[in-house]
DNA sequence: ATGTGTTGACTGGTCGATCAGTCAGCAGCT
DNA sequence: AGCTGCTGACTGATCGACCAGTCAACACAT
């Protein structure tokens, strides 16, 4: 079941279809292995729009993440906002809104993740891309770690964030894999997901910084 | 029986370069981006080489994995095995055979880390290559903390795990974001690494069961 | 002379990209 | 209304580049 409402709802003109059926292929063979011949296929356009719309292959791929983390951070930043940095589940609450929104219905589902964990080992272009998108957010989110948790020193906060995010997106990348293990699928357990972020941010903030 | 003791160390025949070039290649552009033409060149030796030795191109992406996951895995299980699961420190231990190994000189650095983070999100093909070298692992493993932890449930441990192995090789993969926040090479911070799952291990264990 | 390792030109196919051209819709004019 | 000219989404044949894989020939050891 594809979301509905949102950002593949509508895939009434060309350039919402060629995105949708981008975003399938980047997840499944990665950037190189992914074919605009098979996504104009897939979008059931000609071929050239594809370059009409977006410039080349390139252009196509850093559209797919731009609607997408697009969609999430201001899912994100939407849900840390109103947070009280002082009470003290601020933390787990902070851990939602940073790892929820993209297991959430805009989250594009695995294969945004898909996307997201080969960028992880990706070259330049993806580099910069996350640096353009994620950059931001990270930073928010780290100060306000940082304040809900004022006895944590900074690098114990910035450690805790990063491995958090490899966390997620491994754990969303290869959910089969971890159902195989643990025997439930990962987009039920959020829950699970901040309990364990949480533990670990909690053992390196009372850990000597050596 | 066919690398000669270090793979890198010793690149002087085709075999062993090719594997090299292979595996910085598929490191750098993925599966589909790395071509067998640009390995060939960056082993110096003829394209028809490559497929002599390893009968095409998901042959040498298969041996590249075999090669170090061999070496990596044989290491954990070598760290494992004296641990005395009842002592107080076994956790921690076990982790540190858990972790240790992919981030020594024979867990080939960041290639090899970018190589798995992109097979978490990999096809069938890296599916099926994840299962056949790391399974075996994988429930010695998750055996062992659940003989360290009896208190913590198995689900518990199976999650830690997963979550820990995303942990580990979205940190490698990704090492140059992780030390933009945090400020410190991930190859030099193994306790932290440990510090943190184990925390997360701790959270989980101690979490009802829901 | 037999076998193992190695070569590099070659093949058929697929790639991303290009571009002349089609077509529906809409303005402005008469 | 009817005609004209223009715009922009869209098409698909075509291109050169590059791809993985093949193969006959060669080097050199046994």
């Amino acid at each position: 079941m594809r979301d509905s409402a949102h950002p593949s709802s509508a895939p009434t003109d060309g350039r919402s279809r060629i995105l949708d059926a981008a975003e399938a292929a980047f997840a499944a063979d990665g950037f190189s292995g992914a074919s605009m011949k098979a996504i104009a296929d897939a979008a059931g356009v000609a071929s050239g729009l594809l370059h009409y719309h977006f410039d080349g292959k390139e252009g196509l791929y850093a559209a797919v993440i731009d609607r997408r983390a697009g969609l999430i951070n201001a899912e994100r930043l939407a849900q840390l906002a109103p947070i009280d940095l002082g009470a003290p589940d601020a933390v787990r609450r902070i851990l939602a809104a940073l790892l929820g929104p993209p297991l959430g219905p805009m989250g594009g589902g695995r294969a945004y993740a898909r996307i997201l964990a080969g960028m992880t080992a990706g070259d330049a272009r993806d580099k910069a891309l996350v640096r353009a998108h994620y950059d931001e957010v990270a930073e928010a989110f780290i100060a306000a770690l940082s304040q809900a948790r004022p006895d944590a020193s900074r690098a114990a906060v910035a450690w805790a964030y990063n491995l958090a995010i490899g966390t997620l997106v491994t754990a969303l990348g290869s959910s089969d894999r971890a159902e195989q293990f643990a025997g439930q699928p990962v987009q039920d357990r959020l829950g699970t997901l901040i309990t364990y972020v949480e533990g670990g941010l909690d053992a390196l903030a009372a850990a000597p910084p050596d």
